[in-house]
DNA sequence: CCTCGGTTGGTAAGCGCTTTCCAGCGTAAA
DNA sequence: TTTACGCTGGAAAGCGCTTACCAACCGAGG
């Protein structure tokens, strides 16, 4: 209780304030499986614990247990509401299970990925997930992949959200079926001519949601023409400048912009009404993701719903429960919400 | 190398292979200051750590050393856009430091937030930031001091962003001076007959906006009636409640509404819309914080900028910089942003 | 040639816990 | 009464590192 001495009380100060042994106050404070402590003793350390105001070492209990509470987080990028909601479900679960959540964010630099989950290693954290979308390079994909193996190989776990590549756990996101189902749908509302703000070309998800999209179209018979499928960055900046070259390239005659995210979706809204377009009355715009806080933008964005809370607490299932070594797999499919960016008026 | 024993190499088996002492692997790899290890040895121990893909148990070095690497951050929402992008801050210049972040998400539960703090140092945090308006409870308020002074005294730092009612270090925001100098230049405009949705009673983050708001109003001559200042849960959904509920009251005669939220905001721009009004032509609507992906929303949300990325750069210095008893103080002014939402054409 | 300071490597003592193993004890079974 | 067994408490061996402290050994200065 020495104020200028700044360390806590150990086990062994409690143990002698009690008056016990260390493994009777380590017994009586954790409770170790199958053994009992006598009550008067018990009290008596727990009393003294509190005297003490003893705080265990988490650190010192993870080298004598051989096992964290830590669970390893790597997204893209936390202030992307995809993530934070993600995120969201992930440290939800995990606290459900006592873990604490360490939270990395890479800025989408591989490198910065990878590091991550060597220091996730370092910390003999239980499992590491990893949200967000792979880049379609082999050789990143298997550094990626030895880096993971490496992690399992010292006892931790792993999933992921996103695409099935890595060949660990993963909470599949049907992004082709769900980008079919969108174009599907509005090709019923009677678009026909489509642009794609297809985002960076080796990104995978954004790759299936363009390619799903168009997949989808073609069957229907309105495949969108190629200069119609722009890539672009994978922001809403990036789709703000990629809508606003597409109408330099004079205003092309389209029913419906499909953006791969609905942050993209808005740089397009932004870029089209400050070229002096309506939306839905003069061109349709559709996202996906559907993120909470944009729900309520006018017009309201025609998306299609992940349940990114549920997928952040389903992904630490996968990643925890079941057997050490096998790979489980979930899928989550998206919902068509059909709102008023594309509803024009002229398709009724 | 065994594939089916789950766990890593560890400095010993290093050593051994490198044909070395603990002590000498341990500072050809680490480098304890002071100490030089022959160009030799140095490359025999890394080269065996390659081979062995050697991984440091960071729960050891960080009991040898008596110091981890990790900071904990609190907050009361992660998937709340202002927290995640404060936490986007705090992560990024985290990890300018070498430091891994812990994110607890409390949901607004004050207990869970302690249990939080609890929880950080027993994990031996460096640093625990606190995000997140304090509730007006000297019962709480006090039982927080008191878990964050038993923080300190194991050493850890300590700091938090928003009011400065706990003693500890803080980012102080200034809200109530934002909501004033938002509520002159509102006035400026020409807006006179305002409504305030002002969060929960006891939320200081809340309160602070909206009697700053009141405040500077009064000193104009233009305080907003108390039966148009009314208590809301703090959220997009509360602010819709109320704004709704005051719509059904009669539709009052108001020029401008200001909710203490960019979000809220976006629940009184929806239950306004549902009233069939229109912002802001039949009543203006401004909001707080100017939360990234809602500077698209039509009409563009008047409010006020927070500069969210860089508080959470600022507390993790104010929490790790300078001497370990000080409590430093940083404080964040808000800027003003007027846009659509707030200019009534009939005030013109 | 001997001593001395500066290096570099090794030995071993922790860091704060958990847990195995053992001893002592009271009680039930024989 | 003796043997055995179930309990409870303690001693001590780690868990994987870092870092005094110590012992060689180097070349340099006396």
């Amino acid at each position: 209780m020495d104020p200028d001495q700044p360390s806590s009380a150990t086990l062994a100060d409690v143990a002698r304030r009690a008056g016990v042994s260390l493994a009777t106050a380590s017994r009586a404070l954790n409770g170790s499986v199958g053994r009992q402590v006598g009550a008067a003793l018990r009290d008596r350390v727990r009393q003294a614990a509190v005297e003490l105001d003893y705080s265990p070492n988490a650190q010192a209990q993870a080298m004598a247990r051989g096992t964290t509470a830590t669970l390893g987080l790597v997204v893209h990028d936390v202030a992307d509401p995809y993530f934070s909601t993600i995120a969201s479900g992930v440290i939800e679960a995990a606290a459900e299970r006592g873990l604490l959540v360490t939270v990395a964010s890479t800025q989408r630099d591989p490198g910065a990925e990878l590091r991550h989950v060597e220091l996730l290693r370092q910390a003999r954290a239980q499992a590491v997930v990893l949200a967000g979308s792979r880049i379609d390079d082999a050789g990143q994909l298997d550094t990626m992949r030895s880096a993971l193996r490496a992690f399992t190989r010292a006892g931790g776990r792993v999933a992921c959200i996103g695409q099935d590549v890595l060949g660990v756990s993963t909470v599949v996101v049907e992004n082709r079926l769900g980008a079919a189902a969108l174009a599907a749908a509005l090709h019923r509302e009677g678009h026909r001519r489509f642009g794609v703000l297809a985002g960076p070309p080796g990104h995978l998800t954004a790759r299936d949601r363009a390619e799903g999209f168009g997949y989808s179209l073609a069957d229907l018979g309105a495949e969108p023409s190629p200069e119609h499928v722009i890539a672009c960055e994978f922001s809403r900046d990036g789709a703000y400048a990629a809508t606003a070259e597409l109408l330099e390239r004079g205003r092309p005659a389209l029913d419906c912009l499909f953006a791969v995210t609905d942050v993209m979706a808005l740089g397009a809204l932004a870029a089209l009404r400050d070229a002096g377009l309506r939306v839905p009355d003069d061109i349709g715009v559709a996202g996906f993701d559907d993120i909470s806080s944009l729900r309520d933008v006018v017009p309201g964005l025609t998306t299609v719903r992940l349940p990114m809370v549920e997928m952040g607490a389903q992904v630490v299932g996968i990643a925890l429960d079941g057997d050490p070594g096998a790979v489980r797999r979930a899928r989550v499919r998206g919902e068509i919400v059909l709102r008023e960016s594309t509803q024009r008026p002229s398709l009724r």
